[in-house]
DNA sequence: GGTAATTAGTGGGTGAAAGTGGTAAATAGT
DNA sequence: ACTATTTACCACTTTCACCCACTAATTACC
């Protein structure tokens, strides 16, 4: 389970720290792709074949199915943590979510999101917001 | 079950001693989370996996699933017990609840709060009150 | 009720591991 | 064949988890 927030650093090859804390759950195979908010998802494989599995039995004949499959496949990528636990985020993902010096590395469960420090911070004012956390936590029941 | 309330000091790496009465009830992993009113709070194994086992069950092509996925799992942390009986805070959680030299640790029932002394003398106050008491729980029916 | 013993709580130091940046080697492209 | 880009390796710095020592508080026993 990936819980819990980290910021790292970027180096300007585009690589960056796998946090300690993640690794052993990262064993096997590792898919980089882009996520639905300007950030980037890092799923291990049991978690990308779930999601290859749901997304190739959407009928291609229809449209908005066959444009979720580019976006999740076209920008997915095989990644490997080096020797030191870092891992390579090429260059047209680290565009798609604004990535320079540094990222915030967000666990979610079954997954990681990486998001540009600007990005992360509006995206938790959102979070923070009392007032809809009711209402988000109303449907949940908890 | 966490009952009554305790003062403890976090030193400045961020731990805090776990009251000795709860340490027997909280063997196993533990969970800490952001709670609802700028607080934290501590859950036993089975608390957590349950509130896991929901959210993940919610579509990631959902917007507000996947708030709440990051809501939920980005604030969260397992957590140690380490053989003085206390547990290390992430700065991240301690800035969420506004905590730094002390804090209160509250047990509610099935889970433990931790709060700052500050908020929770104003939590405290709202209890106290007698006559918007008996108006907020005549509702609650028990 | 006082004193001793044991448990609870606090703080700091240290060594191993995590994180960072740079250089060298290898590969691919022109 | 040479240059540019990528990949692997190495060395340094920083952080954190673990361990130890001390103080305070509580309990038990006389």
């Amino acid at each position: 389970m990936f819980l819990g927030q980290y910021r790292h650093s970027l180096d300007d090859k585009g690589r960056m720290i796998v946090p300690a804390r993640f690794r052993d759950m990262l064993e096997g195979t590792i898919y980089l792709t882009q996520g639905f908010d300007q950030n980037l998802r890092v799923l291990p494989e049991a978690a990308f074949v779930s999601i290859y599995e749901r997304v190739t039995e959407m009928s291609s004949t229809n449209p908005t199915a066959r444009q979720l499959r580019r976006l999740i496949f076209s920008t997915a990528q095989q990644v490997d943590i080096d020797n030191n636990g870092r891992i390579l985020i090429p260059k047209y993902l680290r565009d798609v979510a604004s990535l320079s010096a540094e990222a915030i590395v967000v666990g979610v469960g079954e997954a990681l999101e990486i998001w540009s420090p600007e990005a992360w911070d509006s995206q938790n004012l959102l979070l923070q917001d009392a007032e809809s956390n009711a209402e988000r936590f109303a449907a949940l029941d908890i």
